[in-house]
DNA sequence: ATGTCTTTTGACACTCACTTCCAATTTATG
DNA sequence: CATAAATTGGAAGTGAGTGTCAAAAGACAT
């Protein structure tokens, strides 16, 4: 599994990664071509397309390892944790590795934000996510209906997504924020309509 | 306003995006080319980049125009009417409008669901409206914490892709499916952290 | 180590999305 | 009718993305 092959498709993968987001942060998508990124790997341009789709795909590139990873940790779930404490968790847990390094991320979603294509690639992976998130949901409760559990899926997307946006335009403590985006998924779900 | 000038140019654009999203149902979207869309709108390829910035942005090319009249619904807005049943009336009033003619929603959705430039697209029109209910919401209910107002608006956005997206998959009474999605978006928010 | 098999890579050629610039055409205005 | 402004078409150029094929490198046997 751990072969030098394996090793050093993930390291290709990384350099290509890093190598795309630092020429974009200095020169802007479209001040850099496949061909310096690849230079700057010391790949060829075929090797480029042999790891990702687009230009923009390199942009998230190495999300979809935390994708399988929240994947992973939910099918390592304990009987007696809730997936939506699994979800919590997990994104919980991410916020160390993002303050740490903010730079990359700050990059991405100025990336994003900026251009449609970037954009796309960045709601396929919170998708995935929330697929992931659903799935999990519907093996926990198969008797709650199933647009219940899709919305709550949504829901906490958009946690995620909301205090990672927040963050990134008025900075503060991402664990703080974090939490109190997770609140409005937390309310009591089997309620009467309520205020509505 | 509604000079011969203004009205050549929507319709133009309505053309062109009828075109390009029958061309991408009938030959899939690799199989069409800027200039075979052009060419079923009578215009030259030069014009199709003058009204979209990519093959992909014809897609959606239309959407802003709704994302516009929420804007305008949500100004308009009664004084005993709150920013989130106006929102919900306006997605529930565009319901008939999607059921009568579904095919170009179809497409659509296939679209953006098999190509990440076309989600990009899709992605960036529901951000616009998140964006912009979160700003009626703000101006509401200023003595409100923003964090959890941005929450708000982005779970009336999951209320409105989920509902979208659930009925594109597996059919039924869209209406309902929506009321369904929007219970989540209406649970009480003030409340103490509750189940967590 | 050596040979064989499989996977990964690099080089080349090709199509088409997209940009830029300029000339021609059409609409608005006095 | 004349002039200004906006819209359009055409042509040339860059670079993204795809396909194919031969070379290189890792995996695995003897």
């Amino acid at each position: 599994m751990t072969g030098l092959r394996e090793r050093k498709k993930t390291e290709t993968r990384q350099h290509l990664v890093y190598a795309a987001i630092r020429l974009f942060a200095e020169r802007g998508f479209d001040g850099v071509t496949v061909e310096d990124i690849s230079a700057e790997a010391n790949v060829s341009p075929s090797t480029f397309f042999r790891y990702f789709d687009s230009k923009a795909g390199a942009v998230f590139g190495l999300a979809r390892q935390r994708i399988a990873d929240l994947s992973a940790a939910l099918e390592a779930r304990p009987a007696n944790v809730s997936v939506l404490e699994v979800t919590h968790d997990f994104w919980l847990s991410q916020v160390d590795g993002i303050v740490t390094d903010p730079d990359v991320f700050h990059a991405q979603q100025e990336l994003a934000d900026g251009h449609a294509q970037i954009a796309g690639e960045r709601s396929r992976v919170f998708d995935s996510g929330r697929e992931i998130v659903a799935k999990a949901l519907r093996a926990e409760s198969p008797e709650r209906p199933v647009i219940e559990l899709e919305m709550l899926a949504s829901v906490t997307v958009s946690a995620v997504f909301t205090g990672l946006r927040l963050w990134h335009e008025a900075g503060g403590d991402l664990a703080e924020i974090f939490e109190d985006c997770w609140r409005l998924v937390d309310r009591p779900t089997a309620d009467p309509k309520g205020t509505a």
